[in-house]
DNA sequence: CCGTATAACTGAACTATGTTCAATAGAGGG
DNA sequence: CCCTCTATTGAACATAGTTCAGTTATACGG
């Protein structure tokens, strides 16, 4: 029988990043061991480095979906928006605030990954960023129509980053407890004040 | 002789801290470790759980230090800054991307640290960002005199969080090096934009 | 100045973790 | 059916933070 070991390699793969992906969002990434997984996936410590170079690749596998399910979310409530460019800039940042609220572990291992120094992010990474870029420069040009397109870059990646950074410190305990509409009117101060003098 | 004993382990306790802040400094929170900490301040690994109740204590201490230099920086660029308050806005931002980039490490063991599930921040920590807050607060009151205290707190934080943002992702590599320049244009873009239509 | 109670200091040992690799088991070809 | 070769195993290794019984030094009363 052909492939019968590549199968069995494919469906412990599987296995493995589902059980990390649950530990994750359950229990944080630091909860994530070697041990458990294996004892969970029933295999041995050993196979999980058959099928990852290390844990940290099998985190970033986990991240990637995460990633990729953000970046669902956050098309979803694009696509439900009105034609307003600032609205949906508003929308679109309330729903990363939403998925990041609801999914807190899963979407706090994106950035707490040790990133080797120097290492290069994974594609998959620049790839959903560019995605997520694409999603606020298009309102954004039509918000501020004449400037540069350098420039369009720069307003896009501050505005993201803005965002990012509501989110991260509302969400963080040591703030002790933004409430979640402060958030969301945090951002909607942030971006239509910022829209505000554009025309 | 009184206080020998107290005054030794004073010495240590000021010994460790400089060691781990040199640490933290050039090689980063992860590189810090007990057995290396206690070779190089001469004493048994023991004798940091003397002084310290864990390395995290010992860190926080070190965090301590480094938010109050970041918190002095912000304050010294506020003292020198022109009169227009968003001018010292612009200022203030671009003097905590500035501490940030020249304490890259130190700062980011600012957010590194693992806090506890459920555990308050330290008092040093609420305070140094109340302190942080209210240089924010003062200019933004002359820039929107109309707006309700709660709005002005919403506000404030609504900015921090924003310029901590935009400096977080402008220095991490996985966002494969946004150049300084861009991290101050992007700081000045928002802030400017933000109050642009104030009046 | 000495003896004793108290406290601090020591570092080997314990626990917990990621990772490796010699030994084993099992698949696939002849 | 046997043989080879590879995947798999899990005990062992490396490296952490942390503890604590034994040792050493201090402070203090006499």
């Amino acid at each position: 029988m052909a492939g019968k070991v590549a199968e069995r390699r494919a469906a412990l793969r599987e296995n493995l990043v589902l059980i990390a992906e649950r530990t994750i969002a359950q229990q944080g990434l630091s909860a994530l061991r070697a041990r458990d997984l294996a004892s969970e996936a029933g295999c041995a410590v050993g196979a999980i480095y058959n099928v990852f170079g290390d844990l940290t690749d099998l985190v970033l596998t986990v991240n990637a979906r995460t990633f990729h399910r953000l970046g669902a979310d956050v098309a979803e409530a694009l696509a439900d928006a009105p034609q307003d460019p600032v609205e949906q800039l508003v929308i679109m940042a309330q729903a990363y605030h939403r998925f990041a609220a609801e999914n807190h572990l899963a979407w706090r291992a994106l950035f707490d990954v040790e990133r080797a120094r120097g290492e290069a992010a994974p594609d998959w990474y620049l790839e959903e960023m560019g995605r997520l870029f694409t999603y606020i420069a298009d309102p954004l040009a039509v918000i501020f129509p004449g400037r540069a397109p350098d420039e369009h870059a720069l307003l896009t990646r501050a505005l993201f980053s803005s965002v990012h950074g509501i989110v991260l410190l509302g969400l963080d305990q040591a703030s002790s407890g933004v409430p979640t509409e402060d958030i969301d009117r945090m951002i909607a101060l942030v971006l239509r004040q910022f829209t505000a003098s554009a025309k």
